[in-house]
DNA sequence: ATGGCCTAGTAACTAGGA
């Protein structure tokens, strides 16, 4: 395998932040990018745009809400699957997977879940539960996979700012813990944490009461490898810049990188 | 305990986000 950089992005609305978006793949050049919330319709996706920086896409929009991306630096991402198993009644745009460079790649955008209890908290667990259950097949793959998105799930206390204004938020939910650790037990590695066991970090900052300027983030934008791929796991790192442009997504693309070097 | 901010959609507001 090459060296590879893949990254993942909630771009939150992928017409308002189309600067941003080209500027972060002129700049860091992932070569592969996951991008969630679109919240655009399939016709008004910036194909063009993004060829012309080199990229191909396949992408599954939604109006207004949702939508998923996949982007690959000189070359076209080959489409494996558009929405998760069991979904028939599910209309939202969350889950895209495709084969590219090499990987297998699922781009997910787990449902936030708010307000909880309730419906919307009811359908994030359920959503949950079906990505569990197709993951399994993934992470037995004799090939690389790499699950990467806006998972909606603070892991551990460690991966926020304070927990103390957010213990009613679905983000931090032990039910919400509880389905990201069943996924993680199946034999996933949370890459960030697993290179930085120790450090604070954050990949979404609200735009509320200046969390940005304060550092006051949390941790929700996740890159899970398989045992095969996580073999290949040399770096990782959150591109923060990125938070700090003008009219900027609430949270900052996350990234790994893949290469030979080190084999485990 | 609430709202603070931002995007999109339809036309001064609402819904949804996290």
């Amino acid at each position: 395998m090459k060296k590879l950089r893949i990254a993942t992005f909630n771009i939150n609305g992928i017409r308002a932040r189309l600067p941003n978006l080209l500027e972060w793949l002129e700049r860091e050049k992932p070569d592969i990018a996951c991008l969630q919330e679109l919240k655009a319709a399939d016709k008004d996706f910036p194909a063009a745009e993004l060829e012309s920086v080199g990229y191909g896409a396949i992408w599954h929009g939604q109006a207004s809400w949702n939508g998923v991306a996949i982007l690959a630096r000189d070359a076209q991402p080959l489409e494996s699957r558009r929405g998760l198993p069991g979904g028939d009644d599910d209309s939202h745009s969350r889950y895209l997977e495709a084969a590219v460079h090499g990987v297998l790649v699922g781009c997910l955008y787990l449902p936030n879940g708010n307000p909880q209890p309730g419906p919307k908290f009811d359908y994030k667990l359920a959503w949950f539960e079906r990505l569990i259950q197709y993951a399994q097949g993934l992470q037995a793959s004799d090939h690389p996979v790499v699950l990467a998105g806006d998972y909606n799930v603070v892991p551990t206390d460690m991966d926020i700012y304070n927990p103390r204004s957010w213990l009613k938020d679905a983000l931090l939910q032990p039910e919400s813990r509880a389905c990201y650790q069943r996924l993680l037990d199946q034999g996933w590695t949370d890459s960030l944490r697993h290179l930085y066991p120790d450090e604070r970090i954050y990949t979404f900052w609200d735009y509320f009461r200046q969390h940005w300027q304060k550092n006051s983030g949390l941790r929700i934008d996740h890159l899970l490898l398989n045992p095969v791929a996580s073999a290949y796991l040399s770096e990782a790192g959150v591109d923060a810049w990125v938070r700090n442009q003008p009219h900027p997504s609430d949270h900052a693309p996350t990234w790994i990188r893949l290469a030979s070097r080190k084999r485990r």
